[in-house]
DNA sequence: TATAAAAGTTAGACAAGCAAAACAAATATT
DNA sequence: AATATTTGTTTTGCTTGTCTAACTTTTATA
């Protein structure tokens, strides 16, 4: 059996991995991350390796070993599976699930979490449109960009945000935007990257650090 | 914001004088229900005396405090509203409901389990028959006793268990027994209080222990 | 390639929660 | 009242997860 500071090592690593693509991330990567300093993050990892969830030696890059990589998405299929839950059926807002999810997705009873999924049908997405894994761990791909990689005059939909703060979400919905939204990219200032976006026929003019945190697919212009 | 253990600590509190109708325990009493040490149980109700969550003084008996109760309240409201969502949502059996709760009871979020609530339709009694407290912290009080207190010749209906740990709860089942049962006490006999029972006109032989963890009401003959 | 900066580790400390063992007080029993 | 039993406390120590501060290794850069 895990703690939860264990379940949640391992969930941050899952993500690091599903969010740059690269398997292996470092001590101060990870602390940032789950807001504890470096020196702790060693430890903890020491630990993980005795009970063969991550690979690591010294000072080199940590990964999850199978083993780990499998308990680690079931904690995501958790997280994801009771937001949409809580969205879905006890309509909460997109910016109020994150934090209650952070506490259920460590309820230790399979059953439970599967019966979960069969009231929502089996979701694909949750409802920040990140991918929810199934009961065997599959999780659905998707070829994604950040909004600010997209060259101006491009039209594309919204499908996630990478940033699940109430925050930003708050931020995201006062743009107009939503998951399935349509937007098209205006202009883009060369000095700082300020975007200007054009979302149901308004205009508004977006940070580099807001764009990172939008997860669009192209669309095609008609 | 009180640990998991803390809360623990509230909640039994509470059951003991839920359950004995006495307001004060003692430090190996709650540590049998705890199944921890005496001197654990020594340490902790220091802390929460600090904290103003419990009466004590050294060698004398715990009582919870007004704020304390209030917490212990809370919890198991929680408890008891998973209970029932488990049990009326997920068709979980009655017997697989406790152990679940026993994690969601300390989830954070009042929102969250007030929603629940009003998903079950303000529900005033979990699967086990015992009541739940409802928003105000107000309980249902009921006029019942124990089957073994029952007299020969009585007829009564069991509205709740003490016990609800799995395997008490399969054999209640198969005793033919369950919330709202019909039950006449046939015989008792004097030596070791061993009752004969009749539900749904077949005789049952239960033991003492057996019967003081079935709650009954009186019921009128007819 | 030498050196500075960044990244990572080690050692020592602390708080929470628990337990074993020895001790002290209260209550029952004879 | 003397003694035994029950109940409760104290002391000491383990484990987990965290920290700070000092140190080491790796990497980037001049």
């Amino acid at each position: 059996m895990l703690s939860f500071t264990e379940e949640n090592y391992l969930k941050a690593l899952l993500k690091i991995n599903l969010e740059s693509g690269i398997a292996g991330a470092g001590t101060n990567e990870l602390a940032s991350m789950l807001q504890v300093k470096p020196a702790t993050v060693t430890d903890m990892i020491r630990k993980l390796k005795e009970k063969k969830l991550v690979n690591y030696e010294r000072y080199g890059k940590i990964t999850l070993t199978r083993e780990g990589k499998k308990k680690a998405i079931d904690v995501l299929r958790k997280h994801r599976l009771w937001e949409t839950f809580l969205y879905e059926k006890l309509s909460f807002t997109w910016d109020e699930v994150h934090e209650v999810a952070e506490q259920l997705e460590h309820i230790q009873s399979s059953k439970l979490i599967n019966k979960i999924d069969e009231l929502l049908g089996y979701p694909e997405f949750d409802p920040h449109g990140d991918a929810i894994p199934d009961a065997k761990g599959q999780i659905k791909m998707r070829v994604q960009k950040t909004l600010d990689e997209l060259m101006p005059g491009s039209l594309c939909k919204m499908v996630a945000v990478k940033d699940n703060s109430a925050t930003f979400l708050q931020y995201v919905v006062k743009v107009g935007l939503g998951i399935s939204t349509k937007i098209k990219v205006v202009s883009k200032q060369a000095y700082d990257a300020m975007l200007v976006i054009e979302v149901k026929g308004k205009k508004h003019t977006v940070s580099e650090k807001f764009a990172r945190n939008i997860f669009v697919v192209p669309e095609l212009k008609d």
